[in-house]
DNA sequence: CATGAATGAGAGTTCATTCAT
DNA sequence: GATGAATGAACTCTCATTCAT
């Protein structure tokens, strides 16, 4: 059945695949928000979709898979962000602060993605997003540590522990800024001055 | 309704309730740790039961109810343990010290219930016990870190953010501890470490 | 186990047995007319009452077993009500006149046993209760028209259609009395005349 | 949605659609006069049928709303004939008479529908299909009646009264019909008869 | 005889996936 | 490649009934 079909045709084709898995990807993000991961249906996707159920298996094979693209999407936005303000820091401060600033910034305009799967998930009351995406974000993150590590601005620790914490606060921490609406700036700061001095150098607390 | 039983039958069924009712919430901790909260169905659950499927909705509603069950449980495990430790304290590095050595030895003694979830569980890569338990635990945390800024051990921060600084740190590196097979004894001194003094009081990595 | 009973301890059994069997009747009255027969399960009968559910299977079989224990009930109430009115009638007019006006108070006050099933019934949008006294009522009704037939009161024509005639009269227009709250005498009049001369000799409508 | 089947994909579709519908409609029709509606299970539906479980909810939320597809096309058949039944009564007797003719004239060659639920339904011992359509059915009629009684051919009486006394006997006339096979003539004449001039009026019986 | 938890068949229903069109 | 109805395994949950106490 492939016959001459001229370029146009087959830009046109390559298009709506495009499209069409873009708007696979669109719909589950916003279903994944809604209902939760566990609870969302592949039918529940497709139906915020224009497009019929069967055509979901020409891009997907299953809802796990869908969820996996979600992430590495949402991998390509934050990862380079957090990355270039690492380079361009000047000393560990700077690189600390410029992480725990840029991470709650994309926390709170991509909300969407943040708050997902709290709805419904009995497992899952505080939520932990740990798309394979940011997870590569951190294990850049590490090998960053590793080399701070190595120029002596970080002590001789356990590379892998620095890391858990940081992701650890950083999200714990996220998650608190959203529920209770805190700026940005405020949540930096304090997260900042917590892996530079520890409680003792905590700032005061507002209002 | 009850009329006439007497004192013995009654026992015995008592017994038979409660023996049952610990079986289910026994192996639904075994099946959740195997599948993830959300592959399991109620029939895995009183499958890993010599019961008969109906026998289930005698003692829970639901997957959820059992669910919770099964956190309260652990709560009454942990809390007090915690708790204990914190009254104990005569200043805030005991405080702080005593809080995750206990915390990471009883993940250490109780890995599956920390394990659990994990498997099949796309969303929960890196996981988080959020049993209402340990959020109560960690609620009593609050108050106490609370107590401790009164009474100016502690600056006069804001206590949910140092709190949810806590709780990260807390599950993702236990998380750490459990993959690496980490000492309790280390893992406890790097955790407390950072809070204490920050990034430069971390303690030189072994190995 | 069989030991010597006194009479007395025997009485109060042969009590307690009768009163838990019209228990479970008058229960199953109740939710019969709440839910229908067809929605009804033993369980809601139980529930209804005192007893335990194992103690339902002491006296009746299943469901359609108190089902029929209803019916005889009312059966009970109603007969021999009918019957007298019958035996009184000096003609025909009294006969037919006597047995509505019965059947229709009675209807009237004990609108529960005749509104009951009606809820959540597709198949009983409108309602017939046939139960087995109220069919062996009709029974009688047969009989004592046959002898009218004898006597030539009545012509001599079918009794089972005549029967089944005023069987059907006697449920849809009672029927209809409780829907819109006619007087007993009047509707009674109206079925009456009909079976005396037909449409012709119908009342006036009123209102 | 649709985007670019050709007509004849369409086609065959709405065809194997209206096809699958049908079919469930006449398997539940057989499973209802077989079993009865409140015994009948969806499960019993379909396996009447060579269509999958699932497919079933395609067409149908529930036994409920086969049952409500089934009356309406029952309706669908008896209506329009009891209808011109009556428009073409050139007087009272022609109207009542054809009506009944009609109505046992479907009755006993769409016994089928009519026997319908009367196995295992102890609360229906006696039938009464009163199905949407029939409903509909004797809503015509009452209006026709109404008509009547403003032309004078019937006296100025209550309409609900006779046409629930017409219902009535109609249906249980048609039971009796069914039970002993009586002719749809000699009944039709019976009921005829019995509204036209009473009781007095009734045919002789036969044999 | 009353009790009420255990039982397990089976009802209703959902849903990932296939496949004819 | 898109479509969407068909499929049927599997799930949740109910309930009549039994039976140890």
């Amino acid at each position: 059945m492939s016959v001459d079909l001229d370029a146009k045709t087959r830009g046109k084709r390559e298009e709506t695949k495009a499209s069409n898995r873009q708007a696979i990807i669109d719909a589950a993000r916003r279903v994944f928000a809604e209902l939760g991961y566990g609870a969302t249906t592949v039918r529940d996707i497709i139906r915020a979709t224009d497009l019929a159920s069967g055509t979901f298996y020409n891009y997907f094979k299953s809802k796990e898979e869908v969820f996996q693209a979600l992430q590495d999407e949402t991998a390509l936005r934050v990862r380079p962000r957090l990355r270039a303000e690492r380079i361009r820091a000047r000393n560990f401060e700077e690189f600390i602060s410029g992480s725990f600033r840029t991470f709650f910034d994309f926390v709170k305009n991509d909300r969407t993605t943040f708050a997902t799967m709290r709805s419904n998930h009995p497992e899952m009351s505080r939520v932990r997003i740990d798309t394979p995406e940011v997870i590569a974000g951190f294990d850049e993150l590490r090998a960053d540590l590793e080399v701070a590590i190595e120029n002596g601005v970080v002590p001789d620790t356990d590379p892998n522990l620095l890391m858990a914490s940081i992701v650890g606060v950083a999200f714990e921490v996220a998650h608190e800024m959203l529920t209770r609406d805190l700026a940005v700036e405020d949540t930096a700061k304090f997260a900042t001055a917590l892996f530079l001095g520890g409680v003792q150098a905590l700032p005061k607390r507002k209002a």
